[in-house]
DNA sequence: ATAGTCATGTAATGAGTTACATGATTGC
DNA sequence: GCAATCATGTAACTCATTACATGACTAT
C-alpha cells in the first residue's frame, strides 16, 4: 500500500488537491511510483475516510484541498521507520534475457544494444534534471538529489551491463 | 502480460506440469518475475484455451504435463523481438528516500545503512549462485549468467549508492 | 464565444496476493 | 499406518490501467 504513503508524503509539503498531486506524481514521482488520476482520487477518498487526511478547503470547480492530519503524519513515520521495503523486483526486460536463446544471435545482440541505448537516453534525461536542481538546500531538493543519484548509478550499471552482455553472445 | 511469456519461455526447455513450473519460478525466476501457485495454474488454463500450450500427458494425482505449441513459440518470439519491455519501475525503497526529511537524521542514516546492508547480502547470495553455475555451456546457463550479472552490477551500484547517501545526511 | 485548463469522479478489466480446500501417491 | 510430498483448483480481495463522463472557470 505505497500509493497511500506517497500521497501522505507529498502532503507533508503543504495542502494540495488531487489535481495538484497528480501533476507532482507525473513530474517528480513518476519514475519511482507512478499513479494514475483515477487511482489518486480513489486513494484520497479512502485516506479521508480513514482520517489520515482531511479536506481543509474547497475551491472553484469542486476543488477539494487536502491536508495531512496528525494521524496521517504518524502513519507516514511508522511506515518509514518500521516497515521493511518490499523487494519484489519485476523486470520485463530481464525476463526476456533468460529466453534469448530462442531468437537468433543477431537479434539477441540487437535486443541488448537497444537496452543499452535506452539506459543511455535515460541517463541523459536524468543528467538534465540533475543540472536543473543543482542548487536548493531544502529537504525536497536534498533527498530528491539522493534519489536521482540512485537512478544515475543504476542507469550507468545497466548501460555497462548491456554493452558487456552484447559481447557475450557469439 | 509477462507471466504468460515467462511460462512459454520455460516450456521451451521441455514439457512440464504446473507443479514443476512453480518450483522453477521459485528457484530461478523469483528475482525477475515471481509467480504464485494460483496464478500459474490459472495462466496455464488460459494458455491451453488459447492454443499456445497443450496438455501433452497426464500422470498420477491428476498431473497434467503441458507442452508449448507452434503457436506458443511464435507468440514467444514475437514478444521477444517486437514488443518493447515495459519500463514501469516501482520502488518502495526509493519512495521512502523522498520523504527522509520527515524522520530525524539519525533514523534516516539508519535507513540508508540498512539498504546498503541488504544490497551486500543480496550480492553475497548472488555470488554464491554464480560460483555454482560457473560452468555450463547450454543456453540456459549462458543467459542465466548474463541475467545474474545484471543483478550483481545493480547490487554493487545500490550498495555504493547507499554508502554515499548515508554520508550526505548531516 | 470558445478553447484551454482545471477538476472530480465512475466503470470495466486485468494482474497479483493470500487463504482455503481437496485429495492421491510414495517412502518408511 | 502415517507423514511428506505431489498436485490441482477456487474464492475473496487489493492494486493498477484504460476509458468514459461531466462540468466549471479563465483568458483571449
Amino acid at each position: 500500500m505505497s500509493l497511500r504513503h506517497a500521497v501522505l508524503g507529498l502532503l507533508t509539503k503543504g495542502p494540495a488537491s488531487g489535481y495538484d498531486l497528480l501533476k507532482v506524481f507525473d513530474v517528480s514521482l513518476s519514475n519511482v511510483w507512478p499513479a494514475t488520476q483515477s487511482q489518486l482520487y480513489a486513494e484520497l477518498g479512502r485516506l479521508a475516510e480513514a482520517g489520515l487526511v482531511s479536506v481543509s478547503a474547497e475551491g472553484p470547480r469542486g476543488r477539494k484541498e487536502y491536508s495531512i492530519t496528525g494521524e496521517g503524519l504518524a502513519e507516514l513515520r511508522h511506515w518509514m521507520t518500521d516497515v521493511e521495503p518490499a523487494r519484489v523486483m519485476r523486470s520485463d526486460m530481464l525476463l526476456r534475457v533468460f529466453f534469448l536463446g530462442q531468437i537468433d544471435p543477431g537479434q539477441a545482440r540487437d535486443y541488448l544494444r537497444r537496452q543499452g541505448e535506452f539506459a543511455t537516453g535515460q541517463l541523459e534525461r536524468m543528467e538534465g534534471i540533475r543540472d536543473l536542481v543543482e542548487k536548493g538546500q531544502d529537504d525536497l531538493s536534498v533527498y530528491g538529489r539522493i534519489a536521482l543519484d540512485y537512478g544515475l548509478r543504476l542507469g550507468q550499471a545497466q548501460r555497462e551491463w548491456a554493452e558487456w552482455a552484447e559481447k557475450q553472445i557469439r
